[in-house]
This record gives C-alpha cells, structure tokens and sequence, in this order.
DNA sequence: TTCGCAGTTGTTACCGCTAACATAGCGGTT
DNA sequence: AACCGCTATGTTAGCGGTAACAACTGCGAA
C-alpha cells in the first residue's frame, strides 16, 4: 500500500509561513483569520491573499489549547438508526449554526458503559458544552458531567432529576395522556407491544404512565409483547400476528414507537380488520417517514426539534428560560386509528 | 440565567495536579494514562488511583499538540435523515472501534458549499484521515484535501476520479443493470421517478446509466417525475398517481430510492392494480426498513455497511487492497415487484 | 513644543501535554 | 573497583497558536 502522507516533502503550514508570506507578524496573521478588528484594511488583505494562496487551514488544537477556548459542543445520543435522534440533532445543527458552536456527535447504541466511554472521550476535548439523551447515567459519568464545568442538556426526559438542566417530555404522562385517550374511545383489552432494551428508559416511562392510568380505571393490559432487533416495520407485523393469534379480542394495540406501529397497521388492514371500529393502534414519536402510509396511525409527537432546538439554546446562552428544567407537552394525534366517539 | 461553569472555583485538573497527589513526576503520570509501559507496578497503581479520585480526565487538545498525532476521522455525508449514511457510519465504527480512532461526523445537506467549510472545520482540527460521499467537491475543498497530507477516502461512488483513494460501487453501472433486468423482463413503457436534487451525484449517475441501457435496445423514459422535500412515502404515492393519471399506459416505474418506490407500491396495491404483472416498480439501496411491507420492491443494495467498512480499513492502514479504488459490487433483489418469466 | 491618544503592529509568556534525551539505581561481570 | 546494561523516572524544550501588554505611528490639543 502506497503512504505517500507521511513522505509528504512539505511540512505542514503554520501561521508563521503565512507570516513570512505576507510581511507582518505571527500575532497579525492570527488577528486577521480570526476576524479581530484593529488590523489596517490594506494588511489584512495582504494576509488574506497570503494564506489563501498557501492553503493554509488553522490549528484548532494549537488556538484552542492557547485560548482556553474551543467551538465543539458534545451531543450524545443512543442511536441514529432510529430517525428521531437525527431530527434532535436538526434542532441542535439550526440553532448552533449562527452561534460559531459545532456539534459533535457520540452514540452509545444505549449502553450506559459506552455512554460513558464517549463521554469521556469527549470530555477529554474540552467542549463548551454537552447535550446528552436521558437522565439515566453511569455514576462516573455523573461525576464527569458535574465536574466539568460546563453546561450539561439532559434531553428528551424530564421524568427524574438532571446533573444540571434538562429539556424534554413526561414520558410518563405520555403513556398516561394516550391511555385515557383509548379508554376515553371505548377500548377495554388493550395489549402494548414494544422494545425490548432494558436501556430504554423512556419507553419504559411511557409504558408505566399507560398503565398507571389503565389501572386507576380498574384495568390492566391484557396482553404484551417485546422484541429486540431487526427490522420495525416487519416485526411490528410479527408481534401483531402473535398478539392477535393468542388473544383474538384484544381491541387496541399500543405501540412503543411508530415504526413497528406501522407494522402492525399494514398486517391488520391487510387481514381485513375493522380499524379503528373492531380495533385500534397507537403508536408513538410522530415520525413523518409514515404520512404516506393508506391510515394514518395514532400517535404523539415526541418534539423531537424543538428540544434540540431548546437545548441548543441552553448551551449557547440564549436561553430565555431561567429554570432548569424546561418541558414541552407532545400533542396527540389521533390519526385514523382510534375511533372518536365512544363505542 | 445562572452560570456556575465561569465562577467554579477550583481550577481544571491538569497532570500537575495528578502528579502532586501521586508524587510522581507529570511524564511518569502521563506514562501510566496512557499506557505505555516502563512503569513499574506499584506506581502504576498508585497514579491511577490518584487520576480516579480526582475525576482527572486527560486533556486531549494538549495532547494532540505535543505528539502531533490525533485519534480523529472526519466522516462527511450529506445527510443523516436517509438511513443509508448512518449505516455507513455504522460500518465505519465497526472498524474504527479497535484501532484507537473516533469518527467525527459532519453533514452537509446535499451543499457543496456547506461542504467546503465542514471541511474546513475538520481540517482545521487535524484530523488523521477523512472519508466524505462522492467525488464532486468544490476545487477549494480538493485542493484542502489533497493539501493536508492525510489518507482521504471518498465513497459511495466510483465513476470519477478520487483525490487519493475511494471506495464504493458504480451508480451508472448499477443503473444499467436495473433497466436491462426490466426490459429483459418485458416491460417497455418505463417512467422514472426520482429527486430533484442537483446534488445528488449518485442518483443522476444511475439515471444517465439507466437511460443507456434503454436506448441501448431503442428505448426512452416514456415519462419523469421529479420531487424534492417532503415525506418520501407520501411523495412516492402522489408521484406515482400523476404519472400513473398522465400516462396510464406506463408499464414499468423505477424509483430513485426504496422509500419513494415504497410509497408507490403502497398506491398501485391500494389502487389494485396487478404487480408485477400489470405494472412493475424498482427502488434502490435496499433498505431494511422495508422489510415489513406486503410486497418486496425490487431493489439493488448499495452495500452501505460494507463501504463504511473498507473505507475506515483504509483509513487505518488495514487495506489489504493495493489499488486505490475499491470498487464493490451490488445485487439487483427482484424482490416481489418485477414479473420473472419474460411477459 | 509637548503631550495624550487612538489605531496598528510586535513581543513575550504561556496553554497542558509529550518526544527525546538525561539520569539514577542496581545487580552482575571482569 | 570500575564498568556494563538494564529499567524506572525525571528534565528540557517545544507543539502552534493566543492573551496581555508593550511599542510605535501620526495627529490634534494644550
């Protein structure tokens, strides 16, 4: 294998180069490409034209080790398979964007252990900042968050307590809103079906929130279903097939995501059953991936942008907010798959 | 808003401090932290604990910049909301995960120009390689590129000419394949539905190999329609149905990816219209996802994880592949969508 | 003339760490 | 005893920038 980097005849350019190159000092260079004022019209131009002409890219590592400063702000999530983090991450990318902050991101594949590898990894850079999905950590990583120094944005959840501030949802009344939605519509043998991660903590809230509100109508699910792997929208199909086979009267399906939601959608419309009259679904996250499914499935958005957006916000300083912890309220979206007058 | 991080009062930890609780000298610290050996065992032990109970987390900026070495791989996609670049990164990982390197990713919306400067960030940083989609940049970017005297591995596609090395499968020739699998298959009246994006190399490059292939055998697009935005399954359906009404005569439609495709077939099965028999349809990429749909769409994986893999093997000197374009090969999945026996 | 002052440019001393080399300690040879 | 070679640890000099301050310029005010 050919490595012609390391033979490379030129050394790698520095400001001292570009110094040479236009005729003024290491510090004028440095004035001029960081955009401080106080630098002559005609010698900034001449350093322009110079460092242009050489290619020159600044060392961050040698301006940030020097100004004590650095631009990176560390964004840490379970996944990117899952399409909702990718949406935070759009929130957070709007927002940074006219700030001059840049994220960085890690994923854990929702592994506490991993979680915290990589953010130690990213502590080791000395972010401004670090956002983070969850509340739930590895001690050490606590540790490591508070010691910081720095701003820390726990998102998604709000269900628990934040290292420092935390922007998110209630997970738990969540699973509680859509739960008296469905018994509000008249549905009785409810089933849910979901992940089976012991790590995913929020679905996990959403899950007790429904049955807390099933239970203080006097009713419990009558059937559940978990699945780990592969792909949502198949085993969504399958899990349905399985829950429908074992308990043919089960009448509402709820759903830990869209995904397999969907899955479950297409198998019932595809077995001829009455949705939402002889049975309903919900799922949850309002992905926009589904709107051109034939039914459009019940669901509540998770606000997945605007808490990137806020948590962003939290990091740059442009928080209005004074409190710690700032909630967003999901909306439901009843979709074509819960009946709406009560049966 | 408060702001404890500027007014903390005990300074950041650096090796001083370490070495002071240890009583070692900040080389022998910075020898145990990172593993090299010649320290004796007691020591060892001793400067761990020490680094541990203070919650000392090394800082890389300096590190980098004494050694001149530094554990990063820029990865630059042009989107996260596609499922095909997560499972490249996915790939990537995999292999970056035992050699000691981190990828970062940055994203650049389908924008040349955005790409240039996420470049420019990256380079700026020092990073030890970097793998970025296609081989269209600005000049600036190859110039950078070519200038930073690193390995640079650009994927996906191959029908170009890289700047050092690449790695992907050819989008004209995957294009190729698809029409002459259709036409072997006997449809004749072939529309094609796909993005608008200008930027998106791959996709036109399949088009340009597709509509070869056709003419090659005196046939041509008997229509086109193009989209941008949006939720793909729902455009794929309204795409579909305003070729379908403006042509009813269509026989075939290949789609530019597997989402739009699947919105489509969704439309012809509600609209039941025989498939493959009637009307045949293909995707491209392959997406898992998918797979919980009633019918397979016809498709040609693009062998995302496998270029994500050999990209970060070369990336890490592990290549065993002399040559510097690594080309892969990609399998047209019939899948349920095109008819078998010639019609 | 002398001074002050704003605007521009240069000088110096680090930032926190590591490469490279120096040194100390020690048992074994000759 | 002098010397060797080894291992474990310490010392020194940067890496490539930037903060902080110093210095120089020309010009108007006192």
């Amino acid at each position: 294998m050919s490595k012609p980097y390391t033979a490379d005849i030129r050394r790698t350019l520095t400001l001292r180069d570009v110094s040479e190159a236009s005729g003024v000092s290491e510090m004028t260079v440095s004035r001029v490409l960081r955009g401080r004022g106080d630098v002559s019209e005609p010698t900034r131009l001449r350093v322009q034209e110079a460092a242009r002409k050489l290619g020159y890219v600044p060392n961050k590592i040698a301006g940030a080790l020097a100004s004590q400063r650095v631009n990176l702000v560390g964004v840490i999530i379970p996944s990117l398979s899952n399409m909702v983090f990718p949406e935070v991450l759009t929130g957070v990318s709007e927002v940074l964007d006219d700030t001059g902050l840049q994220p960085v991101v890690g994923v854990t594949n929702y592994s506490p252990e991993r979680e915290e590898r990589v953010l130690y990894e990213m502590l080791s850079w000395r972010p401004s900042g670090v956002i983070l999905a969850g509340l739930e950590h590895t001690d050490a990583a606590r540790a490591m968050l508070a010691q910081a120094g720095i701003p820390v944005v726990e998102i998604m959840d709000i269900d628990g307590t934040p290292v420092d501030s935390a922007v998110g949802i209630s997970h738990r009344r969540a699973g509680r809103q859509m739960a008296e939605a469905i018994i509000a519509a008249g549905y009785r043998n409810i089933a849910f079906l979901g992940t089976m991660m012991p790590y995913d903590h929020r679905a996990r809230k959403r899950l007790e929130g429904f049955e807390e509100a099933l239970s203080k109508v006097g009713l419990a699910l009558v059937d559940r279903e978990f699945y780990s792997g592969g792909s949502a929208l198949l085993k969504g199909r399958e899990m349905t097939e399985a829950v429908l086979t074992r308990n043919p009267d089960v009448d509402f399906l709820y759903y830990s995501n869209d995904m397999i939601g969907a899955g479950g959608l297409l198998y019932c419309l595809h077995k001829g059953l009455d949705v939402p009259g002889r049975i309903g679904l919900a799922g949850f996250n309002g992905v926009e991936l589904l709107d051109g499914l034939p039914f459009k499935l019940a669901t509540m958005d998770a606000c997945r942008l605007e808490i990137g957006r806020s948590a962003a916000e939290v990091i740059a300083g442009k928080s209005q907010n004074d409190s710690k912890v700032t909630e967003l309220f999901p909306t439901l979206q009843p979709g074509d798959t819960i009946r709406q007058g009560k049966a």
